[in-house]
RNA sequence: GAGCGCGUAGCUCAAUCGGUAGAGCACCUGACUUUUAAUCAGGGGGUCAUGGGUUCGAGUCCCAUCGCGCUCACCA
């Protein structure tokens, strides 16, 4: 990387720098050389948008704080699965449910994987985890509370806790209501005959012998069980606040939605000798309706569903764009999360070093963005949107990402999937966002009388044609036809004449309404040419027969009963 | 009750340590041997929610007010 590039860096008004400069001042003062990020995650259902989003943030921040300490200070992604907690609430979207209504209350990691695919249902949601952070090429290390606990790598801690039992108690008790606060233990006890994580006021605490003393409300047994070893795990407050202090958490963000929590953890982090790391706090994504996005809820958009219809990267983009402010997260900030990926993309290569750092693609990319891909040569080249190829899906009135191409091609004949590979992956999002968005938004109409006549003749035409027939005659004979009906005769036209009236708009609007359910269209010679003169012969005739309208109703259908 | 975010063109939003307010869509006009557009050229349109303050200079920083929305206060 240019020198000068790190220099501006050290002032760059980009997040990322602002968070990095944060943990400068942090190892200042400590005068540490390595930093720890976190970011946590509870597997009791598949990974959430939202922590993605926290992921790749996180790794932004980390990878400006790379460049300002020049690679001289070690650094780690932790990405923390709390899969000891206890199941609450069986998932909706998952096999087995009776299965898993047996485990409530049990470990994550100690209840069977009801996909049958993996050891528990943790280890499962922590593949699912997994998966996608690879597949975005994340660096971190992952890390499962359950291993974490049973290797006695929070031991210290948790004696220490016990050791401030009343000190913690102090803490958590004020922020709590009074019927809760009579049965609050920070510590929560695994039955060691159920496997339950118990939820239960504690009748004593032995600092010395490192127990803690409580009864099982069911048979009325008294048990002392260790604090360490895997024994017992912690609410999750606290959980937190060990976590940071036994692993010496440098940096950790969270949505505002737990900025109680970050302030109650940070509190209790301290109490036991550690120092909270530094935060930030994210805005929540919000549904169409401007509605939280939760698990529970099942609204928003999953990782997948984004990843159906446009590239890793550009959720990347969605996520870099101002974390403080709430985004709404639906389906239609999809095309514009692409083409603002796309022209950050073009715009890097033109930039100042100063300007790049402020550049999403710079963190999306780590420092090195690629470059991008053009069609045509010298002052014609350009780039292709991704909202130009929804209009050629639209115009071609096809989800056939060859037939995308090969309007694609008609202007730019060298370019090809093997030459432009992102184009061609940029063209199979379309082509689904196309079938999945565009298509059920059309409305095709019955044709009336004149209208019958006028396509019948059109079809005539049609098989005067041969099937290689240029747009520009094809567009000529169209204008003949339309020329010979009174309803779209123009005398006004410019160049009319009484003889050979103009052509009104409403003959292509009909076409568009009959023939592709549109009340706006490609030009029409050019949509017969690349279409085909036979294809198109055979969509008049399903048009005739009614057959566009059912079989749309019918696509509705099967759309809605999937929904 | 506590905390946070947002008020910029008709709509959706940009504006990178303060320096002449921009884009997309929409709309209007014109050109391309007839009005259709993955074409090109041009145009209209904003008291940057309101009122103060700091400054040579504020959409940007500070204070207050109004409006909209979200989150937390049971669990994670």
């Amino acid at each position: 990387m240019p020198a000068l590039l790190l220099d501006a860096a050290n002032t760059a008004p980009a997040w990322p720098f602002e968070e990095a400069r944060k943990l400068m001042a942090r190892i200042k003062r400590s005068g540490q050389t390595s930093v720890l990020f976190e970011t946590g995650y509870g597997p009791s259902g598949l990974p959430h948008i939202g922590t993605f989003g926290e992921v790749a943030r996180t790794s932004m921040v980390k990878r400006a704080f790379e460049i300002l300490t020049r690679g001289t200070v070690t650094t780690k992604l932790l990405a923390f699965s709390d899969d000891m907690d206890g199941l609450r609430k069986v998932p909706d979207n998952v096999p087995n449910k009776d299965m898993l209504t047996r485990h409530i209350g049990e470990p994550l990691s100690r209840i069977p994987d009801p996909f049958g695919t993996h050891d528990s249902f943790a280890a499962h949601n922590n593949a699912m985890l997994r998966g996608f952070l690879d597949g975005f090429g994340f660096e971190y290390e992952f890390a499962s509370a359950t291993s974490y606990y049973r290797a006695g790598r929070f031991d210290a801690t948790l004696l220490r806790m016990l050791a401030r039992y009343e000190k913690i108690m102090a803490i958590m008790l004020p922020s709590l209501r009074q019927e809760r606060a009579a049965s609050y233990s920070p510590f929560l006890p695994i039955h060691p005959e159920t496997g339950v994580v118990m939820q239960v006021p504690l009748t004593g605490h032995d600092a010395a012998a490192g127990t803690i003393d409580w009864t099982d409300p069911a048979t009325g047994q008294t048990f002392t069980t260790p604090v360490t070893g895997g024994h017992c795990k912690l609410q999750w407050k606290p959980d937190w606040a060990m976590r940071w202090c036994a692993l010496g958490v440098d940096y950790e963000m969270a949505g505002k939605d737990l900025i109680d929590s970050v302030k109650l953890s940070g509190t209790i982090c301290r109490a036991l000798d550690g120092t909270p790391p530094e935060g930030f706090t994210y805005e929540l994504f919000l549904d169409a309706e401007g509605q939280k996005i939760s698990k529970s809820k099942g609204n928003g958009l999953t990782i997948d569903e984004w990843l159906t219809y446009a590239g890793p990267t550009s959720l990347s983009q969605f996520m870099f764009q101002k974390p403080t402010a709430a985004k709404r997260l639906h389906f239609d900030v999809i095309p514009r999360a692409v083409d603002d990926y796309l022209s950050f993309i073009e715009a890097y290569q033109r930039q100042e070093p100063r300007e790049q750092l402020g550049n999403p693609v710079f963190h999306i990319h780590g420092g090195a963005p690629p470059l991008p891909e053009f069609i045509g040569d010298g002052a014609h080249r350009t780039s292709l949107s991704f909202a130009m190829l929804l209009n050629l899906a639209a115009v071609a009135n096809s989800e056939d990402p060859a037939v995308i191409w090969g309007f694609v091609q008609r202007h730019a004949k060298a370019v090809t999937p093997q030459t432009h590979p992102r184009l061609d992956s940029l063209i199979g999002y379309a082509a689904r966002y196309f079938r999945d968005f565009v298509r059920p938004a059309k409305s095709y109409r019955a044709p009336d009388a004149v209208e019958t006549e006028v396509l019948r003749n059109l079809i005539a035409m049609l098989n005067t044609q041969p099937a290689d027939a240029s747009p520009e005659v094809l567009q000529s004979a169209l204008y003949d036809l339309g020329r010979s009906v009174p309803r779209y005769q123009d005398f006004a036209a410019k160049g009319a004449t009484p003889e050979r009236p103009g052509v009104k708009t409403a003959f292509f609007s009909m076409l568009y309404e009959i023939l592709l359910g549109e009340s706006k269209g490609p030009r029409f010679g050019s949509f017969i040419a690349l279409y085909g003169v036979k294809p198109t012969v055979a969509l008049i005739e399903q048009a005739l027969d009614g057959q566009l309208i059912a079989q749309h109703q019918a696509f509705l259908a099967t759309r809605g009963a999937a929904a």
